[in-house]
This record gives C-alpha cells, structure tokens and sequence, in this order.
DNA sequence: TATGAATGAGTGTTCATTCAT
DNA sequence: GATGAATGAACACTCATTCAT
C-alpha cells in the first residue's frame, strides 16, 4: 500500500489538502473499497481516520460527497489511456506500430491500476448507483478519452495495421482484453503468481492476431 | 422484463418455493439489482412483495441469506459456458471447429444474460464484499466451469486449432473478450442499437485473429 | 394532572389509539410543554412514554408529526367558545342577556382551559413557528369560531344589550379580557390563591361596565 | 424594520458594545425571533453577523447567556408602563382623569411595542423555559412595575374615578386590554389594516366603560 | 481580539430482527 | 404460516463549545 500512497498523496498535495482532510480520504478510500460504499459508517471513517465524527462534516457535507469528493478527480486518471499530458506525445509522435503502441499503453495501465487499486474498486462499485459518479464518468471517459481511441484506431487502420473493423468495436474488443488482463490480475487472482512480462506479450498477440493458429 | 421473470419462474419451480417466496425473491432481485445489497432495507422488499415484514424472515433468517438464496443457485447458470446439462453434450459431440463453439457459446451466453440481468448486476456487486458467495463462486466457476474451459481449449489446441498459449491465458483472453461483448451490451450501453449478429461475428473473429491485418 | 389525563384519555379513546400510543402522546404533551417543542428530545419521550424510540417513528414518521398529532384535534376544542355541539344550544336557545352568556362562556372556557393546560401551552408556544399549526389554527378558530363570536355579539347588539361598536372590535376586547384572565389564572401567576367565582364577576363586570365609575 | 434597527442601536450605544457585539446581537434578535432560540444555531447567527462562531463565544461565554444579554435590558423598557426615566412625571404632574392617562399609556406602549417587535418575540416566547428571564421579569415587572401601577390606579381610585375594584384585578383587566389590543395588532394580524387612532378610542372607552349599553 | 478547525455528545431517524397474536 | 407492532443498536448529521494560531 506505500506506493498507492504515495501516489495518492501527491494528488491530494495538488489540491492543498489539510492533513485531516488526507487522512480522512484516505480511511475512506480504503473502507469503502474493502466494505463498499453503502457498508461503510461515517463512524469508522472517523476512528480509522484518527478524527472526530463532526470532523468529516466539517470538509464534506454528506457522506456522498465525500464520496464523489474521493472518486471525480480520479476517473480520468484512472481510466483515461495515457495521462493527459503524455497523450499528445502520442499523436505527435506516434508509435510505429500498434504493436508498441499497445504494449505501451497496456504497462502504462497496468500502473495506474496497481497504484489505484482501492480507487478503482470504489468507481467500479459505486458507478451503477450514484448519477453523480456516472455523469463524470460519461463526461470523462466515454467522451474525452473514448474519442482519443478512436483517432488513434482509425490513424493505424489508415496506415493498415489493423483491420477494417468499426473503430468502436475495435475499442470495445481491445478495452476488453486490456482491462479484462487488469482485472483478472489485480482483482479476481491477486494471489497467483504472475509474469507480467510474459502476460503482457500474450495480451497484445492476442489483441493483434487471436487465439487462432495460423 | 416478462421474459426474465418466466425464467425466474421456472427456476423457483424446480425449488418448490410457496407463492410468498417467489415474490419476496423477485422483490429482492428487482430492488438488489437496482439499489444495491446495502442499501435495499427488507421493509422495502416486503411492501414489493406485499408481505409482511416478518414473513421475510420466515422464510430466510436473515438478510445476507436471502442474498444467498438469491445468488447461489444461479452463479453457475451464469456462469457455466452452457447450462451443465447441455455441457456433456459438448463434449461428446464436440463442434468440428472451434469458431463454431465459439459462436454458440456467445449466442448461449448471450440468452442468459439478457434473461438473468438483474441476478447478474447482483453477483458482480456483491462478490466482493460477501466471502459466501465468494465461495460459491469459486466452487462453482473457477473450480467446475473452469476446469471444463480448459479442457476445451486443450481439445482445440490437440485438433492445431488454436494457438499453443497455456490454457489459462487463452481461457482469460477468450473469457474477457465475451464478457466484454456482454458487458458492453446489456449493462453499460443498453441504449445503444445493437446489431447482435454482426457483433457475435466481430467477437468470434477477434478471439481467433485478433485486429492486426494480415 | 388526574382530571387532565381523563379528559385527554378520553380523547384518544374518540381516535381509537393503541395503548403505546396513549402513552407516547401524554409523555410527549408533558415534555413538550415543560420545555418547548424544538428542546424536547424523541428519546427523552420514549423514556418518559416507556417505550423503546423506535415506536415513537413507528407511529409518528416525524418528530413534527408528532406535535401536530397533539395539537391539530385539540385546537378547536381549546379555542372555540362551546365545545360544537353545544354550541347550537347558544344560538337555539339563547341566553336571555348577554350578562349570563358571557359568564357561562367563562366558566366553560375556564374549565377548558384548566384540563388542557399543557396543550394550550404547546399551541400558544409552537403557533409561531409550525406553519401548518398556524394553518389548521386559522382554519379552525379564526374562521369557524370567531365567525361564530361575531354572530352572538351582533344577536346582542341587535337586541340593544351591548354597544355599536364593530363585531370584530368587540370580541377582540372580550375575548383579550377573557383570555387575560384565564392566562393569568393559570399560567403567569398558577400558585396565587384565586377565588373563581368573584374574578369570573369581576370580568363580567369589567367586560360590560369597565371599570370607570359611573 | 429600520426604525427598530435605530432603536436597538442607541440602546446598544449605552452599553458600549463594540461593532462586532452589535451585529452579533442584532442577528441572534433577528433569529431568535424569527426560529425560536432552541431552534437557532450559533453557527447561524454567526454566518447573519459576519463574524466567526467564535467570537460569539468571546462575548457570549454560552448561547443562553447572549438570549440573556438580548432580553435582559429590554424587560423593563417593554413592560413598564413608561420608560422609567418619565414615569416620575406621571406620579408628579399626573394626567388630570383616567382617560388620559390610559390613551397617553396605550400610545407610549404602541410605539415601544412596533419598534422592539422581535425582542418581544423572544421575550414572550422563552420567558416559560428560562428560569434567569422569569426571574428578571418577576423582578422588573411584577414588582417594580406592577407596584408603580397599583399606585396609579389607587390614585385614580381615590380621585373617585375608577370603581372600587381591588387594584390587582384592575391592573390586569386593564393590562389585558392593553396587550390584548397589542397582540392583536402587531403579532396575530400585523397584515389587516388598522386604524390605530380609532382602535386606541376603543380600548380606552372599554377599559372605562365597557361593551355594555346604557 | 478574532478566527475557524476540531471536537464528541447528542439528534432525529432507519433498520434488521423478534415475537405475541 | 403469516402478520405487523415493537425493539434498540446503529446511522448520518448537527451543535455548542474549545483552543491553537
């Protein structure tokens, strides 16, 4: 859990947060992700956060709002292809081929997954039930990002790397298998043992070629 | 929804459940799916139903067993690639070529999301909060379905249909890609117009070749 | 308190009120009237009514539905001149002068007042502040009763017993002097020796003749 | 409310209070009056200053010690009969006969009355729960006040104007009246139109002579 | 002197669960 | 078996008050 922190500090410093106010995002980052939103007492935040109960109204007025308060400045990070600012180095100067392009984006995810990990277990969560989280999320991703993807897909279909396929579907399809990577290693197996490496390699052939032979 | 709850119908049949358990566990499905375990109080439930709060606990001691109620005896409806009946019969007759498996396992996937959705919303959120039903999940999914997938890729694989990646990395791959397909479908754009055909075709050819072109 | 408490079981018994609920309302009429309404704790009231707090919200979905429960029956008995049904008698067959009608009201108001005196002490705190209080007031006593008063008091002065003076001028004198007394009586100055009989004169007189001489 | 502003203003000037103590005084009449004090925040009051809550706290070592400070210099000045300063005059040079007298009270009292409408708000409000006021107000009014009225009314009783009634019940026939017309006038129906001249005829020629005729 | 973050006891209200009918 | 009144612990949130700055 260091790392996450770590990270997680760093994006709370940016928004001048007063050290109680770390404290408290960070017990409720991690009780929410361990016992769910709705399963979580402003209570136990309080005691696991080391402050008063009152404290917790005092920076956020409900406890939905210290929800959305944990989750919004995430969402793009955590789901958006490459951080923002790196993108654009993307279309600068493009990879070659697709297939650094995907090896590239993949590790890059899987850091951000890792390092966010309780995060991105409280967005998955929490997503289905609160309007708030879904509107960013929309906003965030399926806008903004979702539309980077495609001009990156339709720029490699152009220089016939890949398919002919809608670039929709190819998103859908390639998102899948990436995140689907993601989950099975950091969420559904945490405890196998894992060569990422190799699993990333696996990961893009399949993207590229299938599990077909020949 | 009319479809649903005739498939519902049916498997409450099988259990002989009374005509008061069949509407508190619809109830139960309806508002799990839409609010959430947590945040689903009983009393809601059973003005759903039209019973009496006591009448819930009747029938089910407590809450959590009525979740697991719910859930166990549908996880591995879902989640089994075909229903276990129907399995043996892939086996001993098994499809020539694996596109054509893979095709009736989208289709077959495919009828029982879209008639178990609300079960499904259900499972996916609470797995990770309730280890009972984690248990079931495991028992049921990893262990017997699992353990079922890998023989079937292994058959491919010794037919030189499919790649030789190890079993597990080809069933995440293949599995992520689905679910994806039906994730993307039925839970997170349910509004959009779907050509189902011709995605079940985009999908089986990716699983077998990927995006990349040639 | 005994005469009080029979008039108000009796009450209750009119609105066929479970025995929980009898004991609910008398604990919250005591508490609220000794402390005030926004001072009064729910479960310092389900102490007092001896059961558990839950029950209070069973009953009554809201602390102010609580309050209004109390006060909405209560009002027009409280502030109406007789009691309905015996109002009728008044007009039927009235009092041949306006010297023994006004004593009678008196003594029936005094009687009133004295049984409901935790009741009018809440209507006369809370009046201010719950405007639906205010409203059913207006309703009940402004419109209904004081139509009523205005009725007499022109019976009178058509039969030559009181001045011209406007209706509404008269009864507001009346009723203040009526009023001050009982307030007086019974909530400014309760422990003083009062002899009933000679004050009741002593405002009869001071409402018809005032206290000028000659 | 501008008039009562310059009021309460010059009565705060006698006080020395700082700019601060003023606002925070005028905001807790404004609230008090207008809630209620259990019903008022100090975090309100605060915030309708413009100060921080703790500098209430500075002045004001509790809540109830600013309700105090609020009302306890405005007890004799509201129910004094004159502001104290002239009620010498009135023993000295009295009003030649009763009428005068009464019509000089009435209006003196109007005007005292319209311009510290809140603070007799809260006055009349919290005097039943604050054992400090009731005990200012018994000792103010009942006594200092209260002994200067029975003066008066033996003074005219002896001059052979008034009848013969013991004092006490005079006073509060009287008193009744008074405020009778008061409450009338500026709590129950401040929005009817009022002629306050003719109104002042009323109660003056009730007082002395009643409603009856001849 | 003034601030406002921090406190923790207390509030009205909800809830899963029990049990007498 | 079914009911629904009753429970009391737990909940999200508020409040008067304190105190370091």
């Amino acid at each position: 859990m260091v790392e996450e922190e770590i990270l997680l500090q760093q994006l709370f410093e940016e928004e001048k947060l007063t050290d109680k106010q770390k404290k408290i995002l960070l017990a409720a980052i991690d009780t929410f992700s361990e016992k769910g939103y709705a399963a979580t007492s402003t209570s136990e935040i309080a005691k696991k956060a080391g402050v008063a109960e009152g404290t917790i109204f005092r920076h956020y007025k409900t406890k939905k709002e210290l929800l959305v308060s944990i989750v919004t400045p995430l969402i793009s990070k955590v789901f958006g292809p490459f951080i923002v600012k790196d993108f654009h180095k993307v279309l600068d100067q493009p990879f070659e081929n697709a297939e650094d392009f995907l090896r590239a984006t993949i590790e890059n995810r899987r850091e951000v997954f890792k390092k966010l990990l309780p995060v991105i277990k409280i967005i998955m969560q929490e997503i289905p039930f609160q309007p708030e989280l879904r509107e960013q999320f929309v906003e965030q991703v399926a806008k903004k990002t979702y539309e980077r993807i495609l001009v990156v897909i339709q720029d490699y279909q152009d220089k016939g790397q890949i398919i002919d396929m809608p670039p929709a579907s190819v998103a859908r399809l390639a998102v899948s298998s990436i995140f689907g990577y993601l989950i099975s290693r950091y969420i559904f197996f945490p405890e196998s043992e894992w060569d990422d490496e190799i699993e990333t390699e696996r990961t893009v052939h399949f993207i590229l070629h299938g599990i077909g032979k020949k």
